[in-house]
DNA sequence: CGTGTAAGGAATTCTGACACG
DNA sequence: CGTGTAAGGAATTCTGACACG
């Protein structure tokens, strides 16, 4: 699925990372969560992964701004 | 997906019905959410489904008790 | 750079109850 | 019966910042 409909905390629960990591990663441009009128975050099943993958390669060495190249498209 | 990921909140959203009827329908044991630590309830893309299926019942003249039978099993 | 934390506020959700019909 | 609401509390999330390295 698709559509943003879980809230930080559930994410944190899903990947086991902690609320600012997850922060961080949006902040750094790697994922996109949408906003609920209260101005939380909402996250896709698919954001969840892309935030495992991302700590992943954290892990393996890699920077945050070399991470923005592998999402979808490129550069901008 | 039948995680239960999503907040009542989201529920609502995505229904367009209140937390009231939500928590009503969970209450006559027709659907069955999780709860987070915090006690928030937690729901799945099924159980939004199967929300908007009782409320379309109930609309159509049916009662609560009436659609318990319709889930999965039956009788307990 | 990537992440931890204390800080204060705002929005969310919870429960039990009274109400109408 | 199914749903609305006011009530008070507890848990969640938000932002900006200081910290380490």
């Amino acid at each position: 699925m698709e559509e943003k409909v879980m809230s930080i905390g559930t994410v944190c629960d899903l990947t086991g990372l902690t609320e600012r990591q997850i922060r961080y990663y949006e902040e750094k441009k790697l994922i996109f969560p949408v906003r609920s009128k209260g101005g939380a975050r909402k996250y896709s099943f698919e954001d969840v992964e892309r935030v495992k993958e991302i700590n992943g390669k954290l892990r393996d060495g890699f920077h945050t701004f070399e991470l923005r190249k592998a999402g979808k498209a490129c550069c901008e």
